[in-house]
DNA sequence: TATGAATGAGCGTTCATTCAT
DNA sequence: GATGAATGAACGCTCATTCAT
């Protein structure tokens, strides 16, 4: 709340922890991931913050706005961390085990899918073009790892779209859980890996 | 809103009209998968019913049940219909073909895993283990016909469960469509054969 | 408004002095005419009427048509009125008298031209256009009756529809208060009579 | 947003650029005359004067004093014009003609009557009475001329003061438009022509 | 069986205003 | 002088729900 040295120059708010504009932003990007788009209000996100709605207002126009940005930045950070994963001088299966590991043991299981059918209504032309091309992104990162793949010989040639759908769509067998609340398996390094091995081998061997 | 004549001793229903409860779940059910549990109103259900919002309070005591109602009818009509496809004396691969096909020509995709999120904090715990019982109860009719397999000894052991959650995860790839909405595969045909051929061979053949 | 005999049937509400529809247009126009569009609020109407904010969207969908509403039927009454009075079977001046005292006796003084620019951004076309309809038709009956009167060879030829303008205009400046809160004329007789005189006079006798 | 060169005493404002304050008052009073005092936000004022809120506020303490500065400054413009009509060595009844055109002409109808009552309720006492103050100078510049045209025996003995409201609220008719936007004279100069002939020989010759 | 009327609570959004810098 | 950040209060509107009929 005041500053200790070199008193002059243009210093604005240091000290501040974090700047209001991120704060809102992390935080809307949890509510959201954890409830949906309609069932947050803007109200849940100020008070989460510390802040009025009047605030959150100030950093984005609408509430479409802030959905929208929030989960596109989370696609991109998502993006980096899948290409770091991808990247590494190991055989294919391992970087995918890693993959799906980092992937299942995040404590929140992003369901894309669904978040687009709920904001379908709520986002302009603009917003849902720009949620797409974020996602499609994410998908080329994996997609072209496989066809480096392909081309390496190490796994046959096929269809590296349909490859990289395949893997995420079974990464979501991992939220699963039964009526009596029990995931299919026990650990998540049992089911990272037999989810993996299920992607490799298919289901008759 | 009178019968002129014949008035004596008849069922209440005019000309074998569809009783109003029946009407009312079916719109319901249609409205909740294509635009998600928040997003209707009970006043969007009882005008495409062509009744008042009081009448459909008369059938469902709130919104929750309604939804609860129509997913879990839902879902076990679909049960009956897997149950009926996978039951066909064919080989095992040829019936899994048809459950794709049928399940991709939908006009609705059917996001289970989105609905229970939006639900989720919207939906009783009684009305939740509704819902998850009835899904299970859809996957244990793959995973059923899985098993038989199995001992039959079509494919070669693994985890029944796993194989079921991986076959339909493995279909919602069949609804994706990019940035410019163009789908992964060109027909419907084309794309039941690929996703049935990478479920039964998996990536590395 | 009530059966006194045959009480079997459907008596619905009976008792009830006023349908609540019309409390609310009534108190909507009398709080529009005093303090204008945009100050009037949806709840200011719904207090005045001892009804909640959502009774009064329950008969009305927006807050622009109970506007256009209570300003479309308030400016068919005042027609009618004005049609009364220029009906009798007296010489036009007197008429014209009858109309002015009517007018300036009224304790809200009706500022069309105000309304409709503060209006002008929040109705939409088709609203406007009533308005204007219902404005249009009221100074059609003053027109109608300098019509009859040139015809008739009481007044000269001239424009109708200026005489008509010219008259309602003049009537404004009954209204007018000085920055001391005094009115031109200390009665609302001699105003009456100074202005008709005007009117039917102008400036150089 | 800084000088390169010369940097030593001079003027703050760069080339002689009107002073902000000035800025904020003429973008201002243009607002409130086209569109109202409760449509036009602070916000609205700021950006068309590429400054900040709060730039706006430096100057003005609330909306309302801007708002009552604009409207009394450009009262005060239009008393002189007036003043500078009505002094011409000419005919009184060519004096109101320039008069009704100049009025005429303007793009911006200005509603005072209009702005008083919406304004009524957000406006202090004081600033109210500001108001008031400014138009009674505008309609005593008119009076003064008819008074001295009566002295002079140019007209008739008469109420001046009802003479200079008759007038300005004659003009108003000008401005009207049916419902077909069609005014009632095809050409600003005719009904300017009629309009002042009207005043000048009343409705019965 | 079905409805019209009414409501309480909440939501997305706006806006005049303040204040430290 | 001028601004960026923040807020409190309101506003227009929606919606699940209730209840007398």
């Amino acid at each position: 709340m005041q500053q200790e040295h070199r008193p002059l120059g243009r210093p604005r708010q240091d000290h501040k922890e974090k700047p209001t504009k991120n704060v809102i932003l992390d935080v809307a990007t949890r509510l959201f991931l954890e409830q949906g788009y309609q069932v947050v209000s803007m109200d849940d996100v100020a008070k989460k913050c510390g802040v009025t709605k009047a605030t959150v207002y100030y950093y984005y126009k609408t509430k479409a706005d802030l959905f929208t940005d929030a989960m596109v930045q989370m696609m991109i950070r998502i993006r980096k961390r899948i290409f770091d994963i991808l990247s590494a001088d190991k055989p294919l299966k391992d970087r995918l085990l890693e993959f799906a590991k980092a992937h299942l043991q995040a404590t929140v299981d992003i369901d894309l899918k669904g978040f687009m059918k709920e904001a379908k209504t709520s986002l302009s032309k603009d917003q849902l073009q720009q949620m797409k091309e974020a996602e499609d992104k994410m998908y080329e990162v994996l997609e072209q790892a496989l066809i480096n793949a392909m081309e390496k010989g190490d796994i046959p040639q096929g269809h590296p779209k349909l490859g990289a759908h395949a893997f995420v769509s079974l990464l979501t067998v991992g939220n699963y859980k039964d009526s009596d609340q029990k995931p299919i398996f026990p650990s998540i390094d049992e089911m990272t890996e037999q989810i993996v091995d299920f992607y490799w081998n298919g289901l008759a061997k």
